[in-house]
DNA sequence: TAATTTTACATAAGCACTTATATAAATACT
DNA sequence: AGTATTTATATAAGTGCTTATGTAAAATTA
C-alpha cells in the first residue's frame, strides 16, 4: 500500500523526490562497492570540469540551475577529496578556474564505466512509450523494486569485465606483477617477514621450479590479479596460495574467477584436494574460499605461515 | 544551456531532484498567497490524515515508506500549525494515535481546491504520450518553464473562484456581514472610532438612506467582500468606502471583482468621477485602486477621516 | 577620477530529510 | 514467569541543499 502512488499526479512532486533520493542512494552504494571515494551528488558538477577543463564557479553554477553556494559547497567538497585543483585568473582576481587534478583524471577512469552501465540501464528501464509521466514513473519504481538498483549496476559492470578477463600462466615478465600484488595486501594487514620477500622476488625459483603454477587475471593488458598452486611435501598435495587482486580493481569478481581458474585447472590434473592457509582478518578472500566449497579444518600447531589462523580444504 | 539535460539518462536522479524541488518551491508559493500557513512536504502526511481519521506513526511510516523519524518531525510540525490532535491508544499505550484538528479541518477544506487545481495542471503538463521518462521530463520542464507553476495554479483557482463570484446589492440581512468584514481591518490597523463603529453599525441609516450603495461579493451563497459608494457633499460627487475582503478569502481578487462592478456601476449613473481616502499602509488596497486608474490627488488638511494620508479620484 | 553598481566567491544559519541511538511498552521464547 | 526480542516513538547529529549576508574586485556611471 504505497499512498504517494494513490494520490497520482498531485503527489508528483514527493514521487520525484522518492525516487531521485533512491538512486542517489543506490548509486552511492555502488561507488562504495568499487572503492571509489565519489559522491552521487558530486556528479553534475564533476562532469562538468572534466567535460570543459578550466571551469568557474559561477560557470557551473549557470550550466546546473543550483544556487552559487550549493556549487562552492560542493567544490569545497571535490577539493577535500583532492579531485579538483584552483589556478587563479590572471585577468580577473576574484576568479578561481577550476581543474580536475590528477586523482580526479583517475577517479574519473573509475567513473566512466559506472556512469556507462547506469545510463544503459536506466534507458532499459525507461525507453518505452507511455501516456503518463506518472505511469513512466511507476514503470521505472515497479522495475526497481524488484531488483535494487545498486545491484543491477554492479552485476552489470562485473559481468562487462568479467567477459573481458583473461586468464594466463606465469611468465618471467609478470614477476614483478606477482610481487606488488601480494606485498600490497601483505604490508597492509601483516609484517612481511624475508621468506615473503624471496619467495615474491622470486617465484620462478620458489614456486614454478618446484611445480607449482601461478595464473594471472589480465584486464585490457593490463596484470590485475593473481593466484599460486603450490606443492607441498610429495604427496601430490597442493596448495592455493599468493591470491590477491589490485586494490583499483576490486568488487569485480576478479578472485572469484582466478578461484574457479584454479579449481578447474587442478581438477584437470586430477589433484584430490586443494588446501589453504589464511587468516579470519582477510574476510572477503574467506567468502570466496567459502563461496567455493572450501571447508575449514583444525590447523596443525606449526603451520607454515606465522600469520595463520585458519586451513581450509577442498576435496574434489 | 542546461547542462543536466544534457546528460540524458544519466542525469535522472539530479533531474528528478530538481524538478521535484521546483514544484515543491512553487507549491509554497501557492499556499503563501492564500494565506495558508502550510508546507508542501507536509502534503502526503497529512492527506494520510485527513483521510484516515485516526492514524498512528508508523502506519503513516509504512504508508509512505519514509523513514519513522522523517514522520516524527513532520507530525510534530503539523502539531505546532495546530492543524492535528493526539490521543492515547487505550490498548497500547506506546501508540498517539493523530487526527486532524478543528483548525485541521478548515485548512483542508482551503487547501482541497488548491489540490484539485495541482492535480488538474500537472495531468494537463504530463497526460501524454511519450517515448521515454526523459522525454516526459522535457515535455513538463518546458511548460514549467514558460510560466511558473505558481501563477499557473493561482490563476486557475482565482478563475475558478472569479466565476463563481456574483455582486449583490445590500439587503438588510447583509448588515452583520457589512460591520465584520470592515471591522477586522479597522481593528488590525487602525484604533476604531465611534463614528466608524455607529456607520459600520447602521449602514442603513449612514449609507443607503443618504442615497449610497452597498455592493457584496458572494461565493457559494457566503458573503465574502463588500464595497460602498457613499455621496459626499450634493454635487453628485462619491466615495468609494468600505472596502473589504474576509481573510479567508483573499488572494482570489475578489476585491477587484468589487472595484470593476463599482467603477460599472457609477459610469452607469453617469457619475463624473470617484474619490476615496486611503491610507498608504494599505499597500494591497491601494495596488487594486492604482490598478483600476486612481490617481493620486492631494488631501485637504481636514479630511474626514483621521486616518487617511492619501487621496485618489479616478475621472470618467 | 571618484562614487556606485555589478559580479565572483565565501560564510552562516535554516530546513527537510537522513542515520544512529535511546526508551518504553508489547510480544515471543524457554 | 522471567528473559529476550520486537515494535512504537523520540532525540541527536549529520547532509545537501536553501536563503541571507558579507567581502573583494571589476565594470559602469557621474
Amino acid at each position: 500500500m504505497d499512498a504517494l502512488r494513490g494520490y497520482g499526479e498531485l503527489g508528483l512532486g514527493s514521487r520525484l523526490k522518492r525516487v531521485s533520493e533512491y538512486m542517489m542512494k543506490e548509486t552511492q552504494l555502488v561507488y562504495n562497492h568499487f572503492n571509489i571515494d565519489f559522491d552521487p551528488y558530486l556528479f553534475p558538477m564533476f562532469k562538468i570540469i572534466a567535460n570543459k577543463d578550466g571551469v568557474t564557479n559561477s560557470e557551473i553554477q549557470r550550466a546546473l540551475q543550483f544556487t552559487q553556494p550549493a556549487i562552492t559547497q560542493s567544490i569545497n567538497k571535490l577539493s577535500a577529496k583532492g579531485l579538483i585543483i584552483y589556478k587563479d585568473d590572471k585577468l580577473d582576481k576574484r576568479k578561481k578556474i577550476i581543474y580536475p587534478s590528477n586523482k580526479g583524471n583517475k577517479t574519473l577512469e573509475k567513473l566512466k564505466p559506472i556512469w556507462k552501465s547506469i545510463d544503459k540501464i536506466i534507458k532499459e528501464y525507461t525507453l518505452e512509450s507511455s501516456s503518463s509521466l506518472i505511469e513512466h514513473l511507476n514503470i521505472l519504481e515497479n522495475k526497481l523494486s524488484k531488483k535494487s538498483f545498486s545491484t543491477t549496476i554492479i552485476n552489470d559492470i562485473q559481468m562487462k569485465i568479467s567477459q573481458d578477463i583473461e586468464i594466463v600462466s606465469f611468465e618471467n615478465r609478470y614477476a614483478k606483477n606477482f610481487y606488488n600484488l601480494n606485498i600490497e595486501w601483505l604490508q597492509r594487514f601483516f609484517h612481511v617477514e624475508p621468506y615473503d620477500e624471496s619467495i615474491l622476488s622470486k617465484p620462478e625459483t620458489y614456486i614454478i621450479s618446484k611445480g607449482g603454477h601461478i595464473f594471472f587475471a589480465k584486464l585490457n593488458n593490463q596484470i590485475v590479479g593473481t593466484v599460486a598452486l603450490m606443492p607441498i611435501g610429495n604427496e601430490g598435495l597442493f596448495e592455493l596460495t599468493k591470491m590477491a587482486v589490485s586494490p583499483e580493481h576490486r568488487g569485480f569478481k576478479i578472485g572469484q574467477k582466478l578461484m574457479q581458474y584454479s579449481i578447474d585447472f587442478a581438477k584437470s590434473m586430477n589433484l584430490p584436494k586443494l588446501i589453504l592457509y589464511s587468516n579470519s582478518v582477510l574476510e572477503n578472500a574467506i567468502y570466496i574460499y567459502r563461496k567455493y566449497g572450501f571447508i575449514e579444518i583444525p590447523i596443525e600447531p606449526n603451520s607454515p605461515y606465522k600469520r595463520s589462523d585458519i586451513k581450509m580444504e577442498l576435496v574434489f
